[in-house]
DNA sequence: CGCGGGTTTGATGATGCTCAAGCCCGGTGG
DNA sequence: CCACCGGGCTTGAGCATCATCAAACCCGCG
């Protein structure tokens, strides 16, 4: 249940068992199944979430766009609405899962008092958010000035199973494009294989 | 000269004016003229930089679409490629002085080892990168489901002030469209105004 | 077997890009 | 002091990419 949350951390900062005792406590195991909520436009994002197996996305329910997928969490992924989570204010996303989903939550509170009483986890989320920081970056840079076809190309290669797990309009979604383009694309880049 | 990186740190957390002075030694003051560049494609990313007077601009200059701006820096801000300056590889990145100005700069080496000696900090740039992390994810949303008008006037709503302080052409570029574009806009906006 | 969501395919159109020319304005040198 | 130069902004015309709308198709599931 534990195991790769010990196993995640440990990627980035040393920890004694001990304190890694303390972590656990921390977090409340939760199962969502399949189209499940863990999240709704106008909540307030209380938890923040480790995934230990499934999918979830956060999305955007636009006016006009219909949704717009934000991200994907996969298991050792940590997701939630980040402003909302800081700041108590509802949110304007939507966290479900894709599949039958077991995830670890942890309450802002405790959060905070984890680090009270392991300061050494500071570094580790200070890492975290850095490359979640570098990530998104770099897709806005993709969205920036890639074409359609550059955008899924880029994906494709830097997550080649993403594909088999999500359904093909998330996948056209998340990268700012209609179903109807992304089947284009793929036909396209069939023959070219 | 280090006034204002005081005044920064300090709404973020509490610091003794002894820890202070151990942060202030660690930095290193440098000034840069109009166009001179503190990082090069190519180069590493040494430092790690906040801004005191001027203003700066990070950019890509890609093959085909000539410069995109990837963000700006104005004084009370801080700069660099994450990714270079966490991992030592070369940058893809540019980063220069849109007019005078004044940076603290500081190194890997000394970054690191004064998250030791004032473990505080750890906190202060966690949340500052969570801070420019949800940043980022709001202009990618903006960037993906926004039209170029929407995207202009949600920039001038954010940022009134930067219309004055950068070219404007920097200022398309940021957004992702074209100078053409961007002109056409500011000219239909004015007639609604 | 038939329904329904998701994907595909086609036809049409809008947004924003490209290319090209003109304009404005500040700086420089005759 | 003024003419000239050049960069950046503006304006226009044509065009490409991708969105929209609509219909057909595919396939799993009740």
């Amino acid at each position: 249940m534990y195991e790769l949350l010990n196993q995640k951390i440990r990627e980035k900062i040393s920890l004694t068992d001990d304190e890694f005792q303390i972590c656990k406590q921390a977090f409340v195991p939760k199962t969502l199944h399949k189209h499940q909520y863990l999240l709704q436009q106008d909540d307030v994002a209380r938890y923040l979430a480790f995934v230990n197996e499934g999918a979830l996305r956060m999305f955007a329910s636009g006016e006009k766009n219909g949704e717009i997928v934000i991200q994907f969490a996969f298991p050792g992924w940590w997701i939630t609405d980040n402003f909302s989570f800081l700041t108590g204010e509802p949110t304007v996303y939507n966290i479900q899962a894709l599949e039958n989903t077991s995830v670890l939550l942890i309450g802002k509170q405790a959060w905070e008092d984890l680090f009270d009483k392991v300061p050494k986890l500071e570094r580790y989320f200070r890492i975290l958010l850095q490359n979640n920081y570098i990530a998104t970056q770099r897709r806005l840079v993709s969205s920036l000035c890639q074409t359609a076809e550059e955008k899924y190309l880029s994906l494709i290669k830097a997550q080649p199973d993403i594909i088999q797990r999500v359904p093909q309009h998330m996948i056209a979604s998340y990268l700012g494009i209609t179903p109807e383009t992304l089947s284009r694309i793929r036909k396209q880049a069939s023959y070219t294989r």
